[in-house]
DNA sequence: ACTGATATCAGTAATCATTACTAATTTTGA
DNA sequence: TCAAAATTAGTAATGATTACTGATATCAGT
């Protein structure tokens, strides 16, 4: 049977969907608490392991130590702003001709690639102009 | 005088000059090891940190879990190899442009991205054929 | 429904990379 | 040569993540 219905995956996941931003493991296992006050970060990090290793989720190392989790799973950039951390989706669709040109003068075979921007976010900037 | 001289970063620095692929902070230890041999782990990382900061030295987090350092401080893309983990260089001008296309529907400011491109590398794609 | 097999859990210990602390050693300007 | 200050070796602490274990939950077959 493999793989077998839990509750705590299922909060997990619903949580997940819920939000845009991109969520530390921590922050899930906070949230998620609300409703199971005892389930335990490993039961967290095994699911979003799991969820992600499954294609259900995506793993986000986008450089500050802690992973982050996306629920959104068609492939799309992501923004780290340098001041708060905060991580964003970006409307921009994956630009295959990249993984082209920088296989010209290289004698592997580049399949895909991952891209972080950083910058400032649009709430740091206001607050920084006050 | 804030900086002053020591002969274990400059062991550090010129074993970093010698190679082309990018090591971690344990294999610069072990390395550093045979000309200083009770360097500690912590005297790799302040200096490996230190130069980073400096800019004479790129910290790579390439989603491995483990940073990597790189003594070529000029703006360049990086591989991953899916197989064997190398990072290798990559002959590629950095793509200004992309961070343009980026920020069009995106309300904060992008000032530059890091992108990682993965695939299997030459030496294993000749492993792998065999 | 009952049962047995097994996936999953909570709780906790272990791991791994990295950073922090401290007393001893080096460096360096005067 | 001397003394202030940076740097070190050694070790302890941290923080994120994974592994282990005995108990619990799920589920297919009866």
């Amino acid at each position: 049977m493999a793989l077998k219905y839990s509750r705590q995956r299922e909060a997990i996941k619903e949580f997940m969907m819920t939000r845009k931003d991109h969520p530390t493991a921590d922050i899930v296992y906070m949230n998620v608490r609300k409703e199971f006050p005892n389930i335990s970060l490993g039961t967290v990090y095994r699911n979003l392991t799991l969820l992600s290793d499954m294609g259900e989720l995506l793993r986000l190392r986008v450089g500050d130590g802690v992973d982050h989790f996306d629920a959104t799973t068609t492939p799309h950039y992501h923004f780290i702003c340098n001041d708060c951390g905060s991580v964003t989706d970006l409307e921009l669709p994956i630009i295959h001709s990249i993984d082209t040109v920088a296989g010209e003068n290289f004698r592997g075979q580049i399949t895909g690639h991952v891209t972080y921007f950083y910058g400032t976010c649009e709430h740091c900037l206001k607050k920084s102009s006050s």
